[in-house]
DNA sequence: TGTACATCAGTGAACGCGCGTTCACTGATGTAC
DNA sequence: TGTACATCAGTGAACGCGCGTTCACTGATGTAC
């Protein structure tokens, strides 16, 4: 696994020193919680590994023992707050996920017109993607995680981002001016569409990308013209 | 990483009976090659990784001593043939890249408009995708792999996706009925609308798609009809 | 026609590594009497 | 106000595993004399 990765240097496995041992002889260790604050490392791992996934652009590469060396305190101590890696992974996607949701939500919040807000949204989603790459490989370029038992739990929670997608589609439908009449199948192909130029562009660096804000306008512009009637 | 897996049985890592090894006590091993037939094993190895691929769906269970067991040699038997296992996967994956390519011309050989060879060409290329999702996934939804030495390479082989893509676009241009007037951004945005689909459609299978002929038909179309001068 | 010998196509055992996870423990901290 | 004690928040060492790769070897095969 050395040599495939050494094959196109992405990104380093090992942990920048910058972030986990300034010191080096040994590895500072934090200080051991108080009482009461038994969830501080918690929240101290969450975000270590978050640090890491951002780093290193892979889920692969961030272990648990990676964590606990950028925490500063040892592997065991993650098994105190989440039962496996699974759940630790998990939680950090959901709570970048949540903010996707929230992000595209503030991006339309005062565009009234509904074909507008479609593509606001669409932009947003696209705009967000490529701001937290490594994020967004986790939650949609990756098969097994958020599938599907975080995802239904988000649905519920009723922040699913297709579901409101598929809404703001049949109010688009509803002023007429729509070829397509199926909001489902309208809306998964607005996600399509906006999931290939950012899974692409995340994937592919090194393609010969035109300038960005260019390739994002006409392909989501394309797309909204090709719904609206002619 | 086993509990990764875990989460979401997508595959075994382990090779399947009728595969590996019928027998119960021991691994059969193939007879050796002759003299001159050398080279017998090598295409043998490259089958076996090819079939390892589709079976597990993901290159990262693809281990050295997986493919030796589906062959019947020993792992570093492969080492005879291949310098490393980066040599190995970048050869089976070139291969269907080249087949890939291969697909997409055969599919608008009887074309002539340029509007619809475009809109054959990609879907042409989006059921190649969901035909084979494991090598779609290895050469387009992995970092690293087919980037950028291969890719460069195949590139000067002439027979990369994305020139003739750009030229299809050219023409359908000259036609004088199209919005855009940048082949090569019109093709980056084909390309990436297809992507979108086939990836997604691999990543997330237990999303709820719409029937997929369908899903294509209004993805594809809508695209093309937002090309179209209005 | 027989035999010594180079070569080809592998084998078998082992290397060091990093991984997720478990288990027995420790030492500071707060609390009850 | 002092002290025994439960508990909390961890530590340190080790487990078994699978990985890519290396190295010394072996035994069948063809060839030269």
């Amino acid at each position: 696994m050395a040599t495939m990765t050494a094959l196109y240097p992405t990104a380093s496995r090992t942990v920048s020193p910058t972030v986990s041992a300034p010191s080096v002889t040994a590895t500072p260790r934090r200080p051991r919680a108080k009482r009461g604050d038994g969830d501080r490392l918690r929240d101290e791992i969450l975000a270590a590994t978050e640090t890491l996934l951002i780093q290193t652009g892979d889920v692969d590469a961030v272990s648990v023992r990676a964590v606990a060396e950028v925490v500063g305190c040892t592997a065991p101590a993650i098994y105190l707050h989440f039962v496996d890696k699974a759940e630790l992974l998990l939680e950090v996607c959901g709570i970048r996920y949540r903010q996707l949701n929230e992000f595209v939500r503030t991006a339309i919040a005062n565009i009234t017109d509904p074909v507008e807000t479609l593509r606001a949204s669409v932009r947003a989603y696209i705009q967000f993607g490529l701001e937290y790459p490594q994020h967004y490989r986790v939650l949609f370029m990756q098969p097994g995680l958020m599938d599907p038992a975080l995802w239904e739990a988000l649905r519920l929670q009723g922040i699913s981002g297709i579901d409101a997608l598929v809404d703001r589609c049949s109010r688009a439908i509803a002023t007429g001016g729509m070829r397509e009449t199926d909001p489902y199948l309208m809306a998964v192909g607005l996600w399509t569409m906006a999931h290939g130029l950012v899974s692409l562009r995340i994937v592919k660096p090194r393609f010969d990308w035109p300038d960005m804000e260019r390739t994002i306008q006409h392909a989501v512009d394309t797309h909204i013209n090709g719904l609206l009637r002619p």
